[in-house]
DNA sequence: CGCTACCAAGCAAGCGCTTGGTTTGTAAAA
DNA sequence: TTTTACAAACCAAGCGCTTGCTTGGTAGCG
């Protein structure tokens, strides 16, 4: 949770006891539950404890709302990230964090906001998607760079289709998985690594 | 194609050609552009070529067009797979073709179907997606069956998990994969069986 | 004073859907 | 062959409600 902290007292994301912070809150919940065009600015408001106006005294649009959870979304994603691999020394267990990391910022408590960040794509308009994209790439590139380094260490034959293969099964698992069945991220993590290294599950260091 | 038109007969699916067909078609395609919700009622009588109101005389609300959009992309689904597997014989070339298959109602002329499918299952009421799990879970119970009955063959430790990291790769697809790019449907179902069975890319048979 | 945060009221537009009636195709009855 | 019958397909109009957002004003605080 250090993390969040900072990234608050940097001004990259909103604190959460802040008016803003408090509707970004409210508004994740009820967007992850019934989605954003099916979520009224009423409903917003009524869950803040304000009136409906008065959300467009902290947000010009709804729209707004909705790209400013993104955006925080994105940006605690990377720090993560960073933060995952940093100290890591071989290939093997690098890989091995960033799917941890990106398993955490799914299933972890940002992961209302990444379900959104996917699942309401379509609803904000096309320059504040392009904004978002810009975000997202240093993310994106920061797995590419990993993935290069270490290609032929871990012997991976065509690094971008593997990540996206393997984007899409950590993605999907916000259907199935649940943090309370019996089997753990750690566990999820090392069968995806095992999946994506073709080789048996067990050891934990590499050759 | 021949699938097609022996559902249509079977009246599993609807005509193309009929009022309710092309409702069903017109509307797939702008509920795929831009969701179900921001479809108005309006929308789609323009693109049939009648007055919105005359929606209403073949379907009783307009989530039932949703519905019947879904239902008949998993029909067409189920059909497609008992197909792509009927006549084979060995284990590996059984995944091949599921794999295969799945890929290509994805990507297929029902591309647009299956991806309002996954999109916009929150737009539809708890009965509704309660009737479209019972079909969809022929479909995924025939995955299973041949998992299972495979599993030792192909050396698969976790039938379930498989099912689900792959599940999710091959929807993810929506979101990257092109007809025109420079890898085929083949070469995709091609590179995901090797990642399951974690091994190399290349025998077209099997030991 | 001035600034942030908020309220109370409501507007204009758009929404899904209804209504009552008309056209059109088909097929049996005269 | 003409007439009648009838259902399916559609139109024109609009109702009632919800939506995102605006406006003008006020409370509290440094």
């Amino acid at each position: 949770m250090k993390i969040i902290s900072r990234l608050i007292q940097e001004g990259l994301i909103s604190d959460p006891e802040s008016p803003r912070g408090r509707i970004i809150h409210e508004s994740s919940k009820l967007f992850a539950e019934r989605g954003f065009e099916k979520t009224t600015v009423r409903d917003i408001a009524a869950a803040v404890g304000i009136q409906s106006g008065s959300l467009f005294h902290h947000f010009k649009v709804k729209e707004d709302i909705l790209k400013a959870i993104m955006e925080e979304a994105v940006r605690v994603c990377i720090a993560r990230q960073e933060e995952a691999v940093a100290g890591v020394q071989t290939p093997h267990e690098k890989l091995r964090m960033l799917i941890r990391s990106e398993l955490e910022t799914i299933h972890g408590p940002t992961g209302r906001s990444m379900s959104i960040l996917v699942m309401e794509w379509r609803s904000i308009s096309e320059s504040n998607q392009r904004e978002l994209l810009t975000l997202r790439e240093h993310y994106e590139r920061f797995w590419f760079q990993v993935l290069e380094e270490n290609a032929e260490a871990l012997a991976i034959d065509d690094v971008v289709l593997l990540r996206r293969l393997l984007s899409g099964s950590l993605s999907w698992s916000t259907y199935w998985y649940r943090n309370d069945g019996d089997t753990n991220l750690d566990q999820l993590a090392d069968y995806c690594l095992a999946l994506a290294l073709k080789k048996p599950l067990s050891p934990k260091a590499n050759p």
